[in-house]
DNA sequence: AATATTATTTACCAATTGGTAAGTTAAACT
DNA sequence: AGTTTAACTTACCAATTGGTAAATAATATT
């Protein structure tokens, strides 16, 4: 693609970028201020990205990226019905607690009407589609309860986007590094999961 | 107080910010739009709230006035122990349903570094010590189990807080009024609290 | 070596923003 | 009626912002 470039400056300005949007949001990032931070001009972001709102939508994208991929993995392995959502699950929360910055950008973006929410939406609507029809077929075949895929799937991504605000939360009140909160939320959410969509845990109960 | 008014001019202001601070954030209020939309000049505003911070301050605090008044409500009341947790609980979620408004800017201001946080901070801290104390009170007289009462309060705060965004979401996505997942939040919330706190919920269970 | 292309910079700008200062209107007090 | 004070407006501004246009540097391509 790119033929020379001079020192990764397009990956440099995409983890600042990141860095920013995440902790302090698309309004109150200046480019101004990231080239500065990075020993650039303003009109190389530009010139990389076009506008900043490009610039934002290249920084959704590899999150995107970095999450599909996350998930593509489980997807590949042979687990099945309810012991895959399992993972799932502990992949994202894994995923979440490894790389804060990707999960402060997802809670920005999952504003409705933010700048971001449109392109989020495009990434992920495949994501769910998918999502969809896998449930779907796993209800056909009774290894999942009937539900509201679409819901279910929903509320889990709050579920993960919410420990984005917790984790800040506790860190602001001074409860550094507080496992037990995220340890709960977790076990939260796979309850839900299980009680939503695992058709022997009501049985083996 | 306020001598004459030429009609409600103040409140006016107020409300309008809020919808603004609310739904599109601090950054992406502008003065300018909130006084046209009032047919009113900007300098009007800052008449009234000296800067932009104050405007924010001024909301931050009424929303705060209109929720401590709600548990001031619950806290008069003659419940005891794990019933006045679950009332409250149930109170915050009625709240929370009742003025989205007043949720979507507790997310806005939740966020540490924001421009209202620290005020959140500072009209909470009185509260959050209450709360404390109380707890520890209970917790000596055998009513209630012994965890950390701040870790507990501020992990139900996150979880409240959290509902604004999976309302968005849902309501983004097309899934509209879905009172089931606020339902499944709420009791999740309840269980929790009741697990962590109840020293009866474990015996009966 | 000459040329084309990519990367980055310098120079500018129009628009918006929050904010100051001074004036004007209107109500309240005396 | 005259004065004070509160409410609001007009006029203006400095700073920042995202963005355009053109020049320059660096690297491939031929």
């Amino acid at each position: 693609m790119e033929k020379y470039e001079k020192f990764g400056t397009k990956e440099k300005i995409l983890d600042s970028a990141l860095e920013s949007f995440s902790t302090s949001g698309f309004d109150a990032t200046s480019l101004d201020v990231i080239a500065k931070s990075l020993g650039v001009r303003k009109q190389t972001i530009l010139y990389h990205f076009g506008t900043k709102k490009g610039l934002l939508n290249a920084v959704v994208e590899r999150a995107a990226e970095n999450l599909i991929n996350s998930i593509e993995e489980v997807l590949n392995s042979e687990l099945k019905g309810w012991e895959r959502i399992e993972a799932l699950a502990r992949m994202i929360f894994r995923l979440a607690l490894r790389e804060p910055l990707l999960l402060g950008l997802l809670r920005e973006v999952s504003r409705p009407g933010s700048a971001g929410s449109e392109r989020l939406r495009i990434l992920m609507t495949p994501l769910m589609d998918r999502g969809t029809l896998w449930m779907q077929s796993e209800m056909e075949v009774g290894r999942m309860r009937r539900t509201n895929p679409r819901l279910v799937i929903l509320s889990a991504y709050s579920t993960v986007v919410g420990l984005a605000t917790e984790i800040e939360v506790l860190r602001a009140a001074g409860i550094e590094q507080a496992l037990r909160p995220v340890t709960i939320r977790r076990r939260e959410l796979i309850r839900f999961l299980r009680v939503s969509l695992d058709p022997d845990y009501l049985k083996s109960k």
